[in-house]
DNA sequence: TGCAAAATAGCACGATCGTTCGTTTTATTT
DNA sequence: AAATAAAACGAACGATCGTGCTATTTTGCA
């Protein structure tokens, strides 16, 4: 799975005390506290928030009006603003992963598993035209506001661009790419394919986006690959441009 | 020159009485009364704001600050926030046209013009590593708010990004590039890597950003060029990155 | 030099924000 | 059911923001 950041700033101010035999005797809701419980419903609410007003224009009263709870039962759970939007980046990198990385390691590696991580990094950008993506607005709005946001999110993206890195190197080691392919130019010029997916088709509205970005990424592999270059297979792209989220 | 977007939205409502023959009789200082001088220092002073906090993070007790000015003093100038906001989106556009634009198209149309293009885009950018860029910025911050300075923003960056445009097509006029080169193509992925230049180098640190986004470009540039293509010349691209960003 | 107009300052308003604190409600255990 | 702990509430504070209103200063021209 994708090498988490550390979580070393997880102190919960008011989490209870760490007993492990706390919560025993009823049958609880996926086996979480009510506090977790609604904590994780905050989360939620709180990231689908984010995605549209960005972290820094993350609201406390903002996220109490959609829980329907006061401004203060929502602070508790936090201790701070800027620990709820940890928790929102964090929430992020989860749902990230499960929806971009885990299907795609799941087949075959080399170019396939590269062209897969792809297609599914172009499907979630492709959603995020319409709710936009908290490592893109999230870049924007801490790029040079240092402190323990900045740098959950910075870690998750780091985390991504060195798995999609991992990956090109995996299809030279089989054969799939030429082996003077340079992995990190690979994958710089494929994160500008998406920032500028994002931003044509997401600010400037510019229609035919998705299929230039899918255009720029062919173009790269057929710089790079061999002839054993297993080809393109539709199914590997299927659905790329819908909006509809497959959910496994 | 590039074609600007329409002023629609510039009636100042406190500039004074459009009367041409005001300003008569003392030789004044760039033939501008005091007001129109405090205003110019005014928008770039928030021009240099804005470029560290965005258009959003944008105060107007900040500006004033910087100028030493009272707060109502600079209000008065503008009427609003959204009009001081869309001034330094139109403050913005001329200093782009200006270091980018202007000495681009003073050379030799084609690819060197396009190179050129390319060469002081880059060489903006990597100068907005520091700073951050307000196209970049701003299409995060207004993606989904319309408004005024959305379109102001918009319209801006369309104008410079078809402006971009031409030259590709010019460089295939002349025979530099093939015949069936996708223009609007080309015009995507180099949008691209200028986009992840600007977030690898300014959010992620990652050295060696300006190298990868020269050689994409070159790697574009070679894909379509034929065999009467100009060679790249140095002296295009003489001084496009600094020094402490070229290497690692 | 004097005077009208433009430019700027000072002050206050309403709104919104994160946060604090004491209280009340709800959940869990004994 | 009583006791106890967790969770949620409600009101308020201090700060910051854009903005409006009125006084004061500065400027430009006769």
């Amino acid at each position: 799975m994708l090498h988490s950041p550390d979580q070393s700033s997880s102190d919960k101010p008011n989490s209870p005390a760490a007993g492990a035999a706390r919560t025993s005797s009823r049958a609880r809701a996926r086996g979480q506290a009510k506090g977790q419980q609604t904590r994780s419903a905050i989360v939620e609410a709180a990231l689908g928030l984010a995605t549209h007003v960005g972290l820094e224009g993350l609201s406390i009263g903002a996220v109490a009006e959609v829980m329907q709870m006061s401004k203060s039962g929502v602070f508790a759970h936090f201790g701070s603003r800027e620990e709820l939007q940890i928790s929102v980046v964090r929430e992020y990198h989860q749902r990230f992963e499960e929806e971009v990385f885990f299907p795609a390691v799941a087949g075959p590696r080399g170019l396939p598993r590269l062209r897969a991580l792809f297609a599914n990094w172009m499907k979630r950008t492709s959603i995020e035209i319409e709710a936009g993506c908290i490592y893109i607005s999230g870049a924007v709005e801490f790029d040079d506001r240092p402190g323990p946001v900045r740098d959950a999110l910075a870690s998750s993206v780091k985390t991504w661009l060195s798995a999609m890195n991992r990956a090109v190197v995996l299809a030279k080691k089989e054969g799939h790419l030429r082996a003077d392919a340079d992995e990190q130019q690979m994958t710089f010029e494929i994160h500008g394919l998406i920032l500028a997916l994002h931003y044509e088709a997401r600010f400037l509205k510019t229609p035919g986006s998705v299929d230039r970005a899918l255009a720029g990424f062919e173009r790269i592999v057929s710089e790079y690959q061999t002839a054993s270059t297993p080809p393109a297979s539709a199914e590997a792209l299927a659905g790329v441009s819908t909006p509809s989220l497959r959910r496994g």
